[in-house]
DNA sequence: CAGTTGAATTGACATTTGTCAATAATATTT
DNA sequence: AAATATTATTGACAAATGTCAATTCAACTG
C-alpha cells in the first residue's frame, strides 16, 4: 500500500473504522458517545495520511478542525521567535488535538509535525461543539483532557525552569521510555535536534549530557535506539535537578 | 472593618452579593447561568477572607473546591523540589481557580497565596460538575477558560525557555502594567524575590536587569512601584529575547 | 530613638550553558 | 564506490546566569 497523501476523504470509512477506532480504551474521550453521535462526528471527517516530516497543522493558522491521531507518531512545537523551536511533548495513537486554540481564537498555537507516517482524521470544529452542547459527559471528557495537558504543560514548565540539564534529560528519557513508547530499548526516530529541541537546550549541550550519561554506564546509546540501563540513576538525577 | 479570618460563613450573603458579583463583566463564566442555577451554585458556598500572606490553596491537597476571587489580589505558585518555586500568573477580581486537577485527579497541581487582602468564595466542585452536566455553555465557558489558561501558559513557557533574562523581565513588566494592574506607574505589591519568581531566575539578577532598565531610562523604580517610561523599548527587548 | 530584623542592592567569583568552528560519522546521490 | 550532503560529535572559548558574602536600606520593636 502506497503512502496517501493530503485530505483523501475517508471512503474505505464505511467499515467504520473510525468508529471502531475511537471505540476502544478507556482513555479515549469517545467512549462515552452514543452511536447516532459517532456517526455523526465521523460522517463528514477526513481521513489523511501523512508521511514522515510532513506538517498536519501550522502554528497562527486557523483552528477549523480538530484532528485524531489514529496511527503513528507526531511531534508538537511551540516555534518562537526567530528559529527557536520547542518541542513540547509527542503524541501517539489515539490522540486528539485540538490547536490550543478552540473555543476561544480559533488560531492553532503550536504546529504539528509527524515523526513517523501518521494517519489522521480531520474533524470539523464545530461537530464537537455539538457534542458539547448536546452530551455533558462529552463535555466532561474534554475538560479532563485539557487539565490534564494543562498539568503536562505546568510539570514541564517547572522541570525547564528549575533543573539542570542533566536533570531534564533524565526527564525525558523517563518520559520517553515510560510514556511514550513502553518498551525499553527503544528507538526515538527523532534527530538529536530534536531531542534537544524537547528539553530547551542547544544540541551540542545535549549530546554532552548523553556521552556523561552513557560512560556512566546508566544508558547505552546507538544512534537513535537508547537503552536505559539504570532507570533508578535516571529517577535521582530527576529529582536532584 | 476588621480583617476576618478562615471559613466564615457568607451569612451577609442574602443580599445576593455573589451573585451579583458573579454576574458583571462579560468575561464572567458565570454570566451564562439561570437565576435559579445561580442560587445553586451559591447557596452553600463559603464566604471567606484572607490576609496577606496566607495561603488560599496549597499544593498536594486534595481537591474539594472551586474558588472565585471576589476582591484582592493572589500569586498561584507552583513548588517544585527543594525550595524553588515558580509563580505562573497573578489572579485579581473575578478569578476562577479550579487548582488544575479539577476532572483528573482532584488534586491541586498549584499553590495559591494571598498578595493582599483577598475576598473570595469556595464553591464545592460538586456543583461545578453538575453545571457542566446541565448546562452547555457553562461548559463551555469552562473550556474556553481552560484552553485561555493554557495558551497562557505555553507563551510563558516559550518565553522562559527561549529568551534571555531581559526578554523576561520585558515581559513581567508590560504583563504587570497591561494584565494585571491596568495602570501605569503602579503598585506591584510584591517583593523583588517573587517578581525573580514570576521570571524563574534569581532575585540577583532580576535585581540587576532592573537596575540596567532604569539607567538605560527604560522605567522609574520606587521600591514596588514600577513606572513604565518606554514601552515601545520594552516591547523591543521582549522580541530581541 | 536606638536596636533589631528582614529585604534590597552590590560586588567578586563560580558554574552552567551557549556559540562557533572543526572533525567524524552516516546517509544520499550519482 | 566516489562524491555530496546531512547529522553527530568534540573542543575551545564566550556569554549568561547563579552563588555567596558584604553592605545598605527600610520597616518595625521595644
Amino acid at each position: 500500500m502506497e503512502p496517501r497523501r493530503l485530505e483523501e476523504a475517508c471512503i474505505k470509512c464505511k467499515d467504520r473504522c473510525c468508529a471502531r477506532c475511537f471505540d476502544d480504551g478507556d482513555e479515549n474521550i469517545f467512549s462515552c458517545l452514543t452511536t447516532d453521535e459517532l456517526e455523526m462526528l465521523v460522517k463528514e471527517k477526513r481521513h489523511v495520511v501523512f508521511n514522515a516530516g510532513e506538517t498536519i497543522l501550522k502554528q497562527n493558522t486557523s483552528a477549523s478542525h480538530v484532528v485524531c491521531i489514529k496511527r503513528g507518531l507526531a511531534k508538537i512545537i511551540a516555534e518562537g521567535e526567530s528559529d527557536k523551536k520547542l518541542i513540547l511533548r509527542l503524541v501517539a495513537n489515539h490522540a486528539i488535538l485540538t490547536g490550543g486554540g478552540i473555543f476561544i481564537d480559533e488560531i492553532r498555537h503550536f504546529t504539528v509535525q509527524a515523526v513517523t507516517q501518521v494517519e489522521c482524521c480531520f474533524i470539523d470544529s464545530e461537530k464537537i461543539y455539538e457534542l458539547v452542547s448536546n452530551n455533558s459527559r462529552f463535555a466532561f471528557e474534554l475538560l479532563k483532557l485539557n487539565n490534564q495537558q494543562n498539568i503536562q504543560m505546568l510539570n514541564n514548565l517547572v522541570g525547564i525552569t528549575q533543573k539542570y540539564m542533566p536533570g531534564r534529560v533524565s526527564d525525558l528519557l523517563l518520559y520517553l521510555k515510560n510514556e511514550i513508547f513502553l518498551s525499553n530499548p527503544f528507538d526515538t526516530r527523532l534527530s538529536r535536534q530534536e531531542l534537544a529541541d524537547m528539553t530547551g537546550m542547544t544540541m551540542e549541550s545535549f549530546i554532552r549530557i548523553l556521552k556523561e550519561f552513557k560512560s556512566s554506564g546508566i544508558i547505552a546509546v546507538d544512534g537513535a535506539n537508547i537503552h536505559v540501563l539504570d532507570e533508578e540513576a535516571l529517577q535521582m538525577i530527576s529529582r536532584k535537578g
